[in-house]
DNA sequence: GATGAATGAGCCTTCATTCAT
DNA sequence: GATGAATGAAGGCTCATTCAT
């Protein structure tokens, strides 16, 4: 319970490597399936088919397992965003593809990567989690080609990232939908300074 | 365990009103301080400075006490969203004034307010518990004058509750600055078709 | 509560059987000093030895405890009574030995036997667990040699376990004398046919 | 919980009186439709009409209240015993009689009975209770007209309480037929030195 | 006398974590 | 290195009993 350094000496062989997927695709799963009271060490050992003993040598306790989900649920999402910014060059096209690119990472297993975020919320300093998101809003400009202000680039993606969010968690029938989609960009372009339209005209 | 009604034979006198208040207020700063996985009936019922044994006369169950808490807090929010949207009569003074009253909801007791409500999400179905924002954003009005769709009006009201959220649980320290409102407004509005100047012009 | 099997995965080496029996001898001993209201899992733990976390990888919950003696003393009293009807092959010789399994069956550790077995009656369907019985009655024979009718059985068997209970029950202190044991041999062969002579005679 | 004497100062009013009957009537209701285990003294009171306050006037502590009521099962049953055996004069038709008292005795309510009678086995001395029905047992003669040994008369009385009891905690479905009621007979007749036809000659 | 709000000891059960094998 | 039996702190909840009103 006290200050979880966030691994173990974990041997490094590759069969090591395998346990240690083996084990965060399980916990992944188990959030998943279960949601985050369900989730425990003893179901977890289970469902990675290993022993709880052998949880306990790849991480020093079950908060630092959700750490390590959470961390590798954003790195993914991290490379997803990077690889769009890579290959589109501007404009509508770049931020269409940004957007679509959060949808993604926010439907797909959605209840693990959010209960994972949440958990470390509940019980870490958020500040260190997040300090990755910066990089993507780095990559916006405004209407203007100018970089965003710190507090413009922090209201954008998390309003983008509040929308997506709580459709996901109530529900929303819209989520994937092409309009959901299209509000996202427009949303942004329009507080980013580019002329939109708004729906219907 | 059964279907939990959400409350007890109460007696209505006025000490239980009263005691019933306490525990609420009790349970709301107990929740804010040690979060969801510390908040305990133990704990609560220590802090309220009343028995265990009471705290079970006036809720069936734990679970109960969060969804009293998470209907109390929406109610209040509520209230104070409409208060404003009674006084101003329209244009940016009463979007900022909407922001306003958005960011006080959102800045006292944030976590109690964001725990009662997502511990109820993971228990009962969530839209009952979120129709009430429905009328809220039925305030809002494009710059045409027109009502929002239904995709549009979520989105705006996520998208500014995100952000607020998002600086909350980070611990931004432009939480209450003015140029972090200022953004939200022209969020708001930009989105909603006004001609907006985007930061530093 | 869900629909509690009556045992959990429980790992079948020599150890953990052994931790089995020493919680169920606990247990009887536990129903034998304090009764039924007093036995509770953790002064069972405490007897039997163990933490009560190593009482719930044995059993899923109290009741079960209870169930699992249950089953236990049937099954010891129901050898018991085999072992005496295959060594004796009839008339009054082999009466007075199952009077004497009853007896004894009854004499040792009664208050546990019964209290397993009426914490049972509350909470299930008897009648499966007093199926084992029949086999018993299906020993006797009456005075002709003919099996008995259904009725009868159920009435001597019963009969005699009721006194030998209210003996127990009430501390008499004629419990394990002779004349006692006569007189419910007596009163079995009597209601069987046979000529028997009254006390005294 | 210590040694509870068995009444209160109990104002000797009428009302006082009549309270006192309600709560024991209702506590025979509650323990028949509820078991012992959901047999709680707020549930009593409720049940009674009266509050949990003055029931406590009535009774110093819940053992009491069962006590109450078990010495008042158990008047009703001797004074039902003892109007059979003043009106029957003797033999057969006497001990039928008795017998069929037995059985209405314990048809009716007869959980309520049961458990009132097996909780107080579980606390107290079982010996003071049961006094009494030794003088049901003095009404007994054996074919010779002679009194019955202690012994004698124990047995008797308890076989056939013993048989009955099995019937009604089984779920028997011949409780109340003619057969059953003729085996108990011809089992007390026979123990007794009457010549007997065993079924069906 | 009656009331019923309040009390709190104590019970059942879970689950993160340890360590002997 | 792995295993999984064992541990026990901690938490949700019940209910007999008290006492201020």
């Amino acid at each position: 319970m006290k200050d979880t350094e966030n691994a173990r000496k974990i041997p490094s062989q590759a069969r090591s490597r395998a346990t240690l997927d083996i084990i965060l695709e399980a916990a992944a799963q188990l959030l998943e399936s279960v949601g985050e009271s369900g989730f425990n060490t003893n179901a977890l050992a289970e469902r990675a088919g290993v022993s709880i003993g052998t949880l306990y040598r790849y991480f020093p306790d079950k908060q630092s397992i959700i750490a390590a989900l959470a961390r590798q649920e954003k790195a993914a999402f991290e490379k997803a965003v990077e690889t769009v910014l890579a290959g589109e060059t501007g404009g509508l096209a770049r931020d269409r593809a940004i957007i679509r690119a959060f949808l993604h990472a926010f439907s797909d297993r959605t209840e693990a990567r959010r209960l994972a975020v949440t958990a470390l919320y509940a019980n870490n300093d958020p500040r260190d989690l997040l300090e990755g998101y910066e990089a993507v809003q780095g990559a916006f400009r405004d209407a203007d080609g100018q970089p965003l202000s710190r507090v413009t680039a922090f209201v954008l993606s998390r309003a983008v990232q509040g929308a997506m969010r709580a459709a996901v968690l109530e529900g929303a029938d819209f989520l994937l939908s092409q309009e959901f989609e299209d509000e996202l960009v427009r949303l942004g372009r329009a507080y980013l300074g580019h002329p939109t339209r708004p729906r219907g005209a």
